[in-house]
DNA sequence: TCAAATCTATTGATTTATCAACATTTCTAC
DNA sequence: GTAGAAATGTTGATAAATCAATAGATTTGA
């Protein structure tokens, strides 16, 4: 039996009503009693599920994060290899990922609250492509730390930008730019032999 | 104290279910089942506040009618009378608040499953229009049914036909729509001559 | 037509959320 | 600095929602 719903619910609208205050307020200015009059539960609950309110927004990141790794691996998911040729704009769930978090995105990055957070995210990505690379079976001997940091913080840059534009291009956009990027022909080489 | 929360989260969540299926089904074909599944919530809770489907669908439209009178006296809340003239389209809050129900109108409307409907709408403009005479203190010898029922039924056909249109026009466009209609000098008179 | 699947309606033991009250602690304004 | 206000953290009795298991009614498709 999975956890009961009521928690589950619960959990869910104090982690909501955190990510809207954090749009205007300042994490270290929200109040408990904001939180829960927001998300319209008792005081009682929240002291039920979390100590303090840093608690709770580590479970958010968490599930945030959980989230991104499943958008990122989505493209994949019923194939043994990636093939970058055929990986089209369509195939990236990523840019959907963060536009659906837009609003946890823009506050915590712009926030303070997590001073780690884009190291965080850039180490999910880097893990990510680390994966990606035992499923290629890579031979080179290029350092696989090197690469998948190189693309890692490549692909954050990427939605670094997105963020501080205010969201103002489609994730279909987005994905096409990353494959334009990607696909350019001979672009690292020459920047390397450069 | 007022009600439980937990009671207006669940009844609410069975409502917004009951809507989000009627948009793509036939009431009728509607089973407690899946408005429970889409709420979140175990079957017991349906039973707990409802013997059937029609009692759910019953208490959704009368939530609905509240807000509708609430916000169709919105204008003219901390005012004695209401003059026409300075009824601004940005005052009538009518067409808010059908938009923002698009997805109950949309499907009680088109759906069999509230026959008398459309004349529970009218009948609440209707008695809404007679409210109005009273705080004008109309002294015409003009039957007031009359004219109630006459704007009443106007008003529903102007919201109807926005309905049909797939709700294509803004609210603020609505509204001055139904000013234009109102104001235009002599209209009615006109009518009744010719 | 008949069997399988689905839906309905109800049940009781259990878990969770609620409310309101409380004593502390921390802000805030004067 | 201090009084008043607001937030914190905790509590226990109560009410609500949950789960899972029923048995019976309907629907469905082969």
């Amino acid at each position: 039996m999975a956890t009961d719903r009521r928690i589950n619910k619960s959990k869910q609208a104090l982690k909501d009503a955190l990510i809207l205050r954090m749009e205007t307020s300042d994490f270290k200015k929200i109040t408990i009693t904001e939180i829960v009059q927001h998300a319209n539960l008792n005081r009682g609950t929240f002291y039920k599920h979390y100590d303090t309110k840093e608690a709770l927004l580590e479970e958010l990141i968490d599930d945030v994060m959980c989230d991104l790794i499943e958008s990122y691996r989505a493209p994949y998911l019923h194939s043994d290899a990636l093939v970058i040729k055929e990986l089209t704009a369509s195939k990236i769930k990523i840019f959907e990922h963060v536009y659906s978090y837009s609003k946890f995105y823009r506050a915590i990055v712009s926030s303070n609250a997590v001073p780690g957070i884009q190291h965080k995210i850039s180490d999910v990505f880097k893990q990510l492509s680390r994966d990606d690379m035992e499923i290629l079976g890579t031979t080179s001997n290029v350092d696989r730390d090197f690469v998948s940091s190189y693309y890692a913080h490549a692909l954050l840059g990427l939605i670094l930008e997105w963020i501080n534009s205010g969201f103002k291009y489609t994730p279909a956009y987005m994905a096409e730019q990353l494959i334009a990027i990607v696909t350019f022909p001979g672009a690292d080489v020459k920047l390397k032999q450069g």
